[in-house]
Formats: C-alpha cells, structure tokens, sequence
DNA sequence: GCTACCTTTCCGCATAACGGAAGGGAGGAT
DNA sequence: ATCCTCCCTTCCGTTATGCGGAAAGGTAGC
C-alpha cells in the first residue's frame, strides 16, 4: 500500500470509504485490518466520529455510515440537487420505453452513477449508484468527456486507454475522433456485448456547461432513431428544470482539480 | 464558542457543517470566519477535504460539498437505504391524499426529516430534508419517541421541554400520558396552528424495532378516519418493504448512545 | 478453568498539526 | 498609475495532538 504521508483526516477518510465499500456494517478490528489502520489508532478515530454522528453503530458492535453524514451530503449540489430534479424525467422515459435509464456525472477522470432505473432484462450489469468507472468505457462517460475541459480530455486521451471487454474506441486516434463526432451530434453510442447498445446525451446546467449525462439502453434489435429523439427531448427537459440556457452548448471550464504531476 | 478540545477531525467536520449549513457555497475566508477556525488551519483541512473529492471548488472559489461524500451516504442504511424503499409508497399516498407527507427518524434525541411531498397549501411549513426538531414538537416526533429506548424517552421527559408555539404536550405528565397513548393506538396527532393536523405512524425494520416514522398532514375540517387508516396501511406498506416481522411491535434497545452526563 | 477474539484504557515519544507573519494576486476606487 | 481591500497561499519555529505498543477488560465458546 503506498504509503500517503500519515494524517488524520485522510486516515479517517478512508476508514468511511472502507466501510462504504463493505455491503454491511464493520467491527472494529475488521474497519482496523481493511483499511490499514492500526487497530488503536482506528479506535480513536471512529470514535471520534462516532461521536459526531458520522458513523453510527448498531447492538452487536458494528459501524455503519451515521445520518449526520447523509445530513451533510444532502446539500451537495451535483448528486442530491440533481438527483430531485433529475427523477421525475428519468421515471417518465423509463415507463415509457421500458428500457434502462442511468444518470451519472464525471468526477475528476470517472463517471460517477447517480441514478437508474433497469429493466428487468438489462439488470445483470454491474453498474451501482456510487460506483465509478472509466470515462471512455460506456456511452455515458464518452459523453461526459467529450464536454469536459480540454485539459482533461487531453490528459485522457493521451494516457493509457484501458481496454473495455465491449466496443469502445482504444486508440487516441479513434478516441479524439469520436469526442469531435459526439460533440458535432450531440450524443454517443457504445455497444454492450453485442447485444445492448448504450446511447447517451448530455445535461446542461446553470452556466451552460455540461453538468451530468442520461443514458438509455436498449437491444441492437430495435431501431434506435425514435428512442433516441425521446432520450434527448428527456436530457433537454432536465437541463431547462436546472436552469440551462436556450442557447448553444459550452465546455466546461478548464479543471481546477490539479495538483502534483 | 465553548473550545471543545481542539482535533482536526472536529474541525473538519465543523467545517463540513458550515457548509452544509449555508445555503450556497463559501469562500475559504467564509468558511474560516463561521466555523471559528483559523485561517490557515481552514485552509490546511479544507485543501485535505478537497484533495480527496469530500469538497468541490467551483471556478470563483467557493467550496461545497463534494460528490465523495455523497458516495459515502448513498450507503447509509437509515437515510438512502430507507429513502428507497419508502419513496413509491409516499407517493401513492400522496398522490390519493394530495396531502403533505413527511418521512423522518430519530437521531438521539431530534427528528431528521429524510423525504416529505408537499401539497402547495401547506407548503409554508419550514420543514426541510436533513432539517431536525425537538422530539415532542411534532406528530412524528412523538412516535418516534414513544417507541424510542426507555432511557432516552426518560431522558427527553424529564428534561426541559422547549414548549412549541403549536398545541403539543407541555408537562412531563402531558407528555407521559400522549406517549403511553400513542403506543396503545398506534399513532400520533398534533395540531398545527388551529388549522392543520398532523397524524404520524411508525415504520417497523428487520428488527421489529421501530425504525422510522410517517405523517399526514389534514386540514382540520376533514374527518381524519379514512386518512389515518390509509397512512397506517403505507407505513405497514414500508414497515413489510423493509423486512419487518408481521408480529407485534418492539420497542427499540437501550440506546448506546451515551457518552459523558 | 482455558483459549480466542474483540474493545478499551494507559502513557511516553515524536511528529503532524498549528497559526502568526509575510508574500502574492485580483479587483475596485481615486 | 497608485493605493486599498480582501482573499489565497507558502513559510517555518513551536508544541500540543495524535500515535500505537502493551496491557487490561469483556464476552463467548469449549
């Protein structure tokens, strides 16, 4: 485990990220053994925590993630804030076209899943709210990079391009050249194993820029054309709710999440 | 301020409240200022805060809250987890009652509202997601509390009772006889300003313990009996959703709540 | 009784956190 | 252009806070 400078706050970042990602709630040895904390330096930090109401814990002992922290995190504007206004429109296409909906933003170079809704068909992926991936796999995430600040785009592009099981662009080359098409269009398509084929289009914001990316999923089998005009007639709505702008489409600024090299 | 012993973690989350607490986002000065911590000890923590994805910055520099630690809560079990499962059954009855409902629970000794539906006339009340009260001030305070560990309703009743401007018990014996009351029917009433009233029953978990509570607000010219009974239906509904036993109630454990007196 | 596992308290050490001071920068007013 | 204000960031010597091994309590199983 490269060993990041101690602190406590990091420390005490990745203990609620190690009891995140245990489907159930931790003891403490085992919140001490996953996340690489000694045992009594843990305790003193979930404690702490705890004590605040980070963390919260039941009769046998174990710790789970406290209310406090769903307190703090139900102001967040680009999950919970776009999550209400993002829901209802969501809801609709779902129950008109019976297909998958997934909404997700980009953090930093991942797609982040915010929402979705599956159709009992397509429900054997892995996506789960919270979870992240590359941009440059799915649909969504194209989508989402090809609006980000040109700075990251550049980084992504250029950077090792894991290569995804489904069809996705792998070369720089093909990769650029899909992000100009996207952008010309205004959506993106991927296929999923063949047999699904995943479009995306883009959610604007306030200041115009693109905020969060709607997917929809449907079988190779069926003509894409109408679904389509429906997936962005959907993003559109979502985009005037959070107060887009009429006019055209802007990139985001550029990123401000750099540090070292 | 009472100087708590000072702790990064403290501080930190300190700040996070502050955050969380101003409607928009905050400047590093801004947050130094509210939260009383010192400038440069602000600026260590929340460039930490930042680094990690806990905190968002946007292009004029002002922070808010971060999509991480909206990851994080999406794995709370009484907030999201519960929040999932009650969402379609609050709207069902919203969408047949056209009146206000509230979903909250208990966080030692406040109520936290997690989700309401609001119908535009009783749209004025100030309750918001993530917003606490008093336990006894309000229908669903009150079941939450009669069904609360016996130390804690001791605890509440025997404290101070802030008296609400609404009719609500006010002495301890009040107090006493409404929760022995509440257990005996199963539900709660209060009335708001002479003109609405609020009904509230309780959501049963895995446990059987009562893990939540659900109200209904009526303008008070309307026979309540139909509307209890659908509420009651809704909350078994989620009380069913979430696992619970068909058996009768559980009052929940001694709380483990307590640290110094 | 013993073993195995977890949680909590203790305490001397040193390191990470502290925060005043000073150095940039951006924007507004004169 | 010059001053002024407000904000952000870096520096650095000091010290209180966090550290974590060791050992003491707890609980459960055998």
């Amino acid at each position: 485990m490269g060993n990041e400078r101690r602190s406590v706050l990091r420390r005490a970042m990745r203990i609620l990220e190690t009891i995140k990602d245990a489907a159930d709630g931790l003891n403490l040895s085992e919140i001490s053994r996953r996340s690489g904390v000694p045992l009594t330096t843990a305790h003193r930090i979930v404690s702490e925590l705890h004590e605040w109401g980070a963390l919260e814990r039941d009769e046998s002992g174990e710790y789970r993630i406290g209310l406090w922290l769903w307190e703090v995190a139900a102001v967040a504007p680009r999950s919970v804030g776009l999550h209400r206004v993002a829901l209802p429109f969501m809801r609709d296409l779902f129950e008109t076209t019976q297909r998958g909906v997934h909404l997700a933003v980009r953090e930093k170079d991942q797609v982040v899943f915010v929402e979705r809704f599956l159709s009992p068909e397509t429900a054997t992926d892995r996506t789960w709210v919270g979870a992240r991936y590359e941009l440059h796999a799915t649909a969504i995430g194209l989508v989402l990079l090809a609006y980000a600040p040109p700075d990251l785009q550049e980084e992504v592009v250029t950077g090792p391009l894991a290569v995804p099981s489904w069809h996705a662009p792998v070369t720089e080359r093909e990769l650029r050249q899909t992000l100009a098409e996207i952008r010309r269009v205004g959506y993106a398509t991927t296929l999923i194993r063949q047999e699904y084929l995943s479009v995306a289009a883009p959610i604007h914001g306030p200041a115009g820029t693109v905020v969060a990316a709607l997917s929809l999923i449907l079988p190779c089998t069926e003509s894409y054309g109408p679904r389509l005009a429906h997936l962005q007639a959907t993003a559109r709505g979502v985009s005037r709710a959070l107060g887009a702008p009429q006019g055209r489409t802007r990139l985001a600024l550029p990123s401000d999440m750099r540090k070292g090299g």
